[in-house]
RNA sequence: GCCCCCGUGGCGAAAUGGUAAACGCAGGCGACUUAAAAUCGCUAAGCUGCCGGUUCGAGUCCGGCCGGGGGCACCA
């Protein structure tokens, strides 16, 4: 044990010319220590990594952060996560890359620039340096020689080139469509990006707009991305449903009605999708979208539908109204001839509760069996009828006046659908319709194009430009990049690129004549959708990535991040894979082998009687309230919630770094909750976590001071004692490595605890039992290696070591000491507890019988009856039942 | 409305269908100290949200409720 001077307990320094006055050993001065070991890591580029085929890859990435300014705690529990992961496979001899970058476009650097007058492209470079800066701090192990920024040229140039490809290869394209529009960020949306009818950064309604925009055809790739998912056995099955459910496959049929106007004279055909042609019969009414060519086109001679559709288009899309939107419709002056009832007709109605971008824009409605065609022909009087009934209902009372019947029944006044189930129906009248040409068999999704234009500057540009003679032209590649230009102005509202006085006027490519660059620039969701790729050639000026450097370290092995992305990033990343794959850049069909969704960091509310929030350190504690600490007024405790600004319940990770270091920081992150749920950060918690690490630190110390040399023979034989701590080290490296395999990294440091508590309590009396202690050390230093790296890394050198524990394999259990010699034995009576039988391992069936139904216990519980059966399962229990 | 996840001591949580609550936080008692902090030792707490089923045996599997959270949502 080493005197030392007394310190201060929270930062572990020293109170310098303070002579200790106790016994109290050294303080890990975790300030010190950890700035050492960071310094050692970085001279010696000890996670730079390299291709070697020698050697099996990992590749573990985090999702990269969008330089906002300061990392949260979100990141903290993010990367710490990754890293201990990333540690660990490095230690069990993989050739890991972990690679960092920034997610740098986006709009916060523009509004930052609009409030601060700072440009976009300072502001986001002075985060990176701050990030970059606390990052490091964590002591990750990291491979900065790769880092990256999107809004840097050499990256978003490569960018440029497969947009082009893209194009090229028909997978991008223009249209003029109605786009979901935010008013706040003046820019359309992806659909992907409007939440409940509310933009996703801002949080205003969306409104609608006719325009002309870029769109990558993720709705090729719908099918794939859809199958494909099954194969991704190693993401989170909640990921996977909620792709599902965004691709939304249905089946059903596309059916043409012949269209007539009053007179009986002919107007065409009219096509419609539906997933339930098994109900036709019960057809009352069609009805098409406002925004339907038709409705558009019979618009132009009727002010009053003219009125119904600008009514329509006023309706905003957020759910709320939507939900409370009433069903209305415009009598259309045409008639649709029923394709299977000869002489039958229904009316025609523009109706608002048709979307144009689904189907066909137009349904036809049977109001028995759908609750929103219920709705509209209840209000407008049209006839209900019922062609479905469930199994025994009675036909003759059977209604569907008052309720639509939606679920699977028999068909009825369906002519020769009648007395089949839904699916035979839907089969047979599919077969029926495509015989006579009226009707096909599809598969309609809900995944609509990805809608990547956007009006704003701190992007990337898109190479297009548009010549009056030529239409849109692209970018010669040889032009590429497209530079987005630094001298701009935010003084007015709208696209800075647009109001710039010379960048878009640019000769057309084609032509030579006067053209016009296009203004817009990329959603920043493409930035993050192939970051991934050029992590594996990150200086390649040539090529987004080279092909055998990207083969050797893609895919992803282990992708960690939010759940917030699983739609979003997660969606189109697997898109840009497949496009890359269309135009050949690569033979890979899924980025990302393995995904984690690690839960969000939370913290307890705090309001004061005003209503106002206030921050963790504006609140205190007295006499076991909760009070403000400026005036002792009382403080309302909120639940735990996610750490927000807008809430105040943030703790800034520097803070924590600086005064407990960042293996305490790590350390807690880790403990207590599962990565994938939420965690609630306590001071008390932290503390904790911090006096586990002194208590490390000490146990450590005093360890070495009663053990043999490093270079002392391993005894021929251990005592019990010896032997029991030998066990209790060999299994924790069995348990520790399956936990950290399966993510389950609250319970490896549960059993951290458990050895740590072993080793202190250890006081070897042999040197059997001293040379158990320096093995379980140091296995036990090598274990934590991957969670507090910096007190790994000094124990490990205090052990006697000179190489760094960074670099050192992972510890191998002895298969001979993971299994017991005596095992305990629960012996139960009709499934209750009774008793337990110290055993042997592998007793044989028959001597546990025995011994368990000798136990007094059992005897007692018997009261002299004889036992129907006698249940062992050998090592675990004896179930005797009567 | 549809889909998914979660309900275990005061709290965070463990538990291949086999001794429920490992581990941590908070609590209580004691030791050390002039005292406090720190440290060390000891310690209390619980019909696994409710009802039923399968089983020799259910926190775990199945069905139905109740409560909390999340995703999608006029997608025909």
């Amino acid at each position: 044990m080493t005197r030392g001077a007394a310190a201060c307990i929270r930062c572990g320094l020293s109170f310098l010319g303070i002579p200790s006055v106790s016994s109290t050993p050294a303080r890990y001065n975790f300030r010190e220590t950890e700035a050492k070991w960071r310094e050692v890591w970085e001279e010696r580029q000890t996670f730079r990594a390299v291709m070697d085929r020698s050697r099996p890859k990992y590749y573990v990435l985090e999702m990269f952060p969008y330089p906002s300014g300061r990392i949260h705690m979100g990141h903290v529990r993010n990367y710490t996560q990754g890293d201990v992961i990333a540690r660990y496979k490095r230690a069990k001899g993989f050739n890991v890359l972990h690679p960092m970058g920034w997610d740098a476009f986006g709009l916060p650097a523009e509004n930052a620039a609009m409030q601060n007058k700072v440009h976009p492209k300072t502001w986001t470079y002075e985060n990176i340096a701050t990030m970059k800066a606390q990052l490091k701090s964590m002591g990750l192990s990291l491979d900065w020689s790769r880092e990256l920024a999107t809004c840097d040229p050499s990256y978003y140039r490569h960018q440029q080139k497969m947009f082009l490809d893209f194009w090229n290869a028909g997978l991008a394209y223009r249209r003029e469509a109605w786009v979901n529009w935010d008013p706040v960020d003046n820019t359309v949306l992806a659909n992907e990006q409007v939440i409940e009818g509310k933009g996703w950064r801002t949080g205003a309604p969306v409104e609608r707009r006719k325009l002309t925009q870029w769109n990558l055809k993720i709705t090729h790739f719908a099918d794939e991305l859809l199958s494909r998912l099954d194969t991704l056995d190693r993401w989170p099955e909640k990921v996977r449903l909620m792709q599902a459910n965004w691709i939304g496959k249905s089946r059903g049929a596309r059916v043409f009605w012949d269209l007539t106007d009053a007179s009986g004279a002919d107007r065409g055909k009219l096509e419609i999708f539906t997933t339930r042609p098994d109900t036709l019969y019960g057809a009352s009414f069609m009805a098409l979208s406002p925004e339907h060519p038709l409705t558009a086109e019979l618009a132009a001679k009727d002010p009053g539908l003219q009125r119904f559709i600008a009514e329509c288009r006023k309706t905003g899309t957020a759910a709320a109204e939507v939900e409370t939107a009433e069903k209305q419709g415009y009598r259309l002056p045409l008639l649709a001839r029923h394709p299977l009832v000869p002489g039958k007709t229904v009316v025609v109605y523009a109706a608002n509760f048709v979307l144009m971008e689904y189907g066909t824009g137009a349904i036809f409605g049977c109001p028995g069996h759908d609750e929103r065609d219920h709705e509209f022909a209840t209000k407008y009087s049209l006839p209900i009828l019922p062609v479905v009934m469930p199994k025994d209902a009675d036909p003759k009372s059977f209604s569907v006046a008052e309720v639509p019947f939606v679920e699977d029944g028999v068909i009825v006044n369906s002519d020769f659908l009648d007395g089949l189930g839904v699916d035979d129906a839907k089969a047979r009248v599919i077969a029926r319709l495509e015989e006579m040409g009226v009707g096909k068999g599809t598969v309609q999704y809900r995944l609509r194009d990805w809608l990547v234009s956007r009006q704003r500057y701190w992007g990337c540009p898109i190479p297009a430009i548009h010549c009056e003679a030529c239409g849109v032209v692209p970018v010669p590649a040889e032009h590429l990049p497209v530079v987005l230009p630094d001298d701009v102005t935010f003084d007015r509202p709208g696209n800075p690129l647009d109001h710039h006085p010379t960048w878009k006027h640019v000769a057309c490519p084609k032509c030579g004549g006067n053209a016009r660059r296009e203004t817009d620039t990329f959603d920043t969701f493409i930035d993050s959708s192939w970051y991934f790729d050029r992590f594996t050639s990150p200086g390649l000026e040539t090529a987004p990535f080279d092909r055998d450097e990207n083969h050797y370290w893609m895919p992803v092995d282990q992708y960690i991040g939010g759940v917030e992305h699983a739609i979003l990033h997660l969606l189109y990343s697997r898109f840009w894979t497949r496009a890359m794959r269309e135009v050949q850049m690569t033979s890979r069909d899924e980025p990302f082998d393995g995904l984690f969704t690690q839960g969000m960091v939370c913290h307890e509310t705090y309001r004061a009687n005003d209503g106002t929030w206030l921050t963790p350190e504006e609140i205190g504690r007295e006499d076991g309230k909760v009070v403000r600490v400026s005036d002792k007024s009382p403080v309302e405790v909120g639940r735990s919630e996610k750490m927000s600004k807008s809430k105040k319940n943030v703790v800034d990770p520097d803070q924590i770094i600086r005064d407990y270091g960042a293996d305490t920081a790590r350390w807690f992150m880790l403990s207590d909750s599962p990565p994938e749920r939420d965690l609630e950060w306590t001071e008390a918690g932290v503390a904790g976590a911090w006096r586990f690490q002194q208590r490390l630190y000490r146990i450590a110390t005093e360890a070495l001071a009663l053990m043999p040399s490093a270079d002392a023979g391993r005894p021929e034989t251990f005592s019990d004692a010896a032997t029991e701590l030998r066990r209790a080290a060999h299994k924790t490296i069995a348990g520790l490595s399956a936990d950290i395999e399966a993510f389950h990294f609250n319970k490896a440091v549960a059993r951290l605890y458990e050895l740590a508590n072993t080793i202190g309590a250890a006081a070897p009396q042999d040197d059997g039992a001293k040379w158990a202690l320096r093995e379980a050390l140091e296995i036990f230093v090598r274990l934590i290696g991957p969670m507090t790296p910096h007190l790994a890394e000094e124990l490990w050198q205090a052990l006697g070591h000179t190489t760094l524990l960074a670099d050192a394999a992972w510890p191998v259990a002895d298969p001979a000491l993971l299994v017991d010699e005596t095992v305990t034995v629960a012996v139960q009576l009709n499934g209750k507890l009774r008793g337990t039988l110290a055993l042997a391992k592998d007793a044989p069936k028959e001597f546990a019988e025995r011994a368990a139904l000798a136990l007094p216990e059992i005897v007692r519980g018997l009261e002299g009856r004889e036992p129907k059966r006698v249940i062992v399962v050998p090592n675990r229990i004896v179930n005797v039942v009567v």
